[in-house]
DNA sequence: GCCGTTTTCGGCCCGACTGTTTTCAGTCG
């Protein structure tokens, strides 16, 4: 997430807030401004990148009034309308927004009521009855207010995708005991296969009268500290040791494909579908797609219902961004998204000769029992990586002999040699042409040096006529560290002009390159690899995260390279030194 | 504040839960 980003996107969200507590004839320039924080949260590249001829290019969403606010955060780093704004709201109310139940109704009275203004007026208040005298204020909302406000802050952080799955996972796990359940799985962000989530959301279809047996259920689990909300149909409870909150919502059966396609989202996926079905004469809502004029029902059961009912191909939940997906649907152009059965092999992989945990034997017998790959590629590091293990020249030479052994002992070549060379500050590389030479495949990447001119560093590796992929191109990980600073657009235009491929490396705390640059370097041409940077057995199923990212990017099996045998990969490699050759 | 081959004005997605109310406002997703 770039900063510049960030920063704006938090400035436009404040802005959104204030002109609701402005009052109901502002609410759509609030929506507005919500929205427009939205768009840049998810923009792919550095807004400053999104500018073209001095304009920023056109987006749904940001019109002329917003675009002059983000020139003038860029060139004066702040907008005064913020300014200005902020004097007519009490002084903590950004922080109070924050705070689950408080909204800027409820903060409006205090505020002209009782004049209060800062977090701790507000708790005194709250604790010497003064709320109590407001109209509509009773013990119970003042204690709930009072213990939101006293709560220690929770981790607004978004959690990795992987984490989030596995604590699904286990939460699945816990009500799949509970009989009643007919169906149960997981919705929102995290079945879109985001790189973060935020909350955890999980649909169930129940039978009408066996809801509340099954929500008292869950909100009695041991593990649940806080309950935000318990009804008919919904529960929405906070989970301690997952430090995550976790909502449920049950539907029939009859109306799951619809509760299921609106809890998946995206919001702005939603609102698009919903337009789209107001112009077509129908409405859609959790329980189905009815028609205006009757009521009647038309689709509901499953999701591919809603979607044929408006005239579009079913969308797959990774694509639910509204990013062009509808006008796809809708010309029957859906792509066949790549699915984890279509990859071959693992291009990313250490071994003990490096940093890794496993012997070239033990990964091999792994890999052989636990998957049906044709390769896998052992990509440990070069001899500059001293606190990885990694390897010189004549290291490699001895790995190459052993994995000549451990191939003949299986009887086929599923070990492929390769390494992950070091990109050096000037842009070389740490191992000798003539070793790159004689590997099976040959990732490149920067390890350190970050404050050095990257994009230069990589556009030279790519042009080594015996680099087959620059690895984790950005650098970042995630949750820690933002990227190395580099032109991706530069790397993907020399990449593709050069036959480089570009790695999407799977694992959990890497995820890079994420799916907005993957989606862009396919429209550039630009040939990708799943690699999984596995460093113990345990890592190898991250793949699973690196094809989720090739999802939402739109990959069709075609444009990730292992997804083909291995011969398909030598004849890339060939193609990759006659166009070095044949520029020279 | 944004958008538009039905519109440059007049719309803007929709429902559940809570706490307060006797029919609803505020908040959330």
């Amino acid at each position: 997430m770039y900063r510049v980003n960030k920063k704006l996107a938090e400035i436009f969200e404040a802005i959104g807030s204030i002109y609701e507590f402005k009052g109901p004839k502002e609410r759509f320039r609030s929506i507005a401004y919500h929205n427009a924080a939205r768009i840049i949260n998810d923009l792919p590249e550095d807004i400053r990148e999104h500018i073209q001829d001095g304009k920023f290019i056109k987006t749904y969403g940001i019109g002329k009034s917003i675009e002059e606010k983000i020139f003038e955060f860029l060139q004066t780093n702040q907008i005064s309308l913020f300014n200005d704004l902020q004097k007519e709201v009490p002084k903590d109310f950004l922080t109070l927004m924050k705070v689950q139940g408080l909204g800027p109704e409820t903060l409006k009275r205090f505020y002209y009521d009782l004049n209060l203004s800062t977090k701790e007026q507000i708790i005194e208040a709250l604790q010497d009855g003064r709320i109590l005298q407001l109209k509509g204020f009773q013990k119970k909302k003042v204690n709930n207010i009072l213990s939101a406000l006293l709560k220690k802050t929770e981790t607004d952080e978004r959690l990795p995708l992987w984490d989030a799955q596995e604590i699904s996972t286990s939460i699945v796990h816990m009500l799949k005991t509970i009989p009643q359940i007919q169906i149960i799985d997981i919705a929102g962000s995290l079945r879109r296969q985001r790189e973060t989530v935020g909350d955890i959301d999980l649909l169930i279809a129940a039978k009408a009268r066996d809801r509340k047996a099954i929500i008292r259920h869950f909100v009695s689990l041991d593990e649940v500290e806080n309950l935000y909300a318990e009804g008919d149909t919904k529960a929405s409870v906070y989970f301690k040791s997952f430090k995550r909150q976790v909502d449920i919502r049950i539907v029939t059966e009859d109306q799951w494909g619809a509760a299921l396609q609106y809890f998946t989202g995206s919001k702005a996926h939603n609102i698009h579908l919903r337009k789209l079905a107001i112009e077509k004469g129908f409405k859609i809502n959790e329980y189905g797609l009815f028609t205006v004029d009757e009521n009647k029902k038309i689709a509901g059961e499953n999701e591919e219902g809603i979607y044929h009912a408006l005239g579009l191909e079913c969308i797959p939940p990774e694509m639910r961004e509204d990013t062009g997906e509808i006008e796809l649907a809708a010309e029957g152009l859906i792509p066949k998204l790549i699915t984890i059965d279509d990859i071959k092999g693992d291009m990313h992989t250490h071994s003990k000769w490096s940093d890794g945990h496993s012997s070239i034997e033990e990964i091999a017998d792994y890999i052989s029992s636990h998957q049906k790959y044709d390769y896998i590629v052992l990509t440990d590091h070069s001899k500059s990586e001293i606190i990885a293990g990694g390897m010189n020249e004549d290291q490699f030479m001895k790995q190459l002999k052993e994995i000549k052994k451990v191939n003949k002992k299986l009887g086929r070549d599923l070990i492929k040699s390769g390494t992950e060379v070091d990109i050096l500050p000037d842009g070389t590389l740490d191992l000798s042409d003539s070793l790159l030479q004689t590997l099976d495949w040959v990732v490149a990447s920067i390890h350190s040096h970050f404050n050095q001119d990257n994009t230069e560093r990589i556009i030279k590796a790519c042009r080594n006529p015996y680099v087959c992929a620059i690895g984790h191109p950005t650098g970042r990980v995630l949750g820690s560290r933002e990227g190395y600073p580099v032109d991706m657009e530069r790397i993907l235009d020399v990449a593709a002009e050069t036959g480089t491929a570009i790695e999407i490396n799977g694992h959990s705390h890497r995820m890079d390159i994420n799916d907005r640059w993957a989606k862009r370097a396919i429209e550039k041409g630009v040939t990708l690899v799943i690699g999984t940077d596995s460093h113990n057995t345990g890592n190898y199923s991250f793949m699973k995260l690196g094809v989720a990212i090739a999802r939402r990017a739109w990959c069709t099996k075609d444009h990730i390279l292992n997804t083909s045998d291995w011969a398909k990969i030598e004849a890339f490699k060939r193609r990759k030194l006659e166009r070095i050759y044949m520029t020279h």
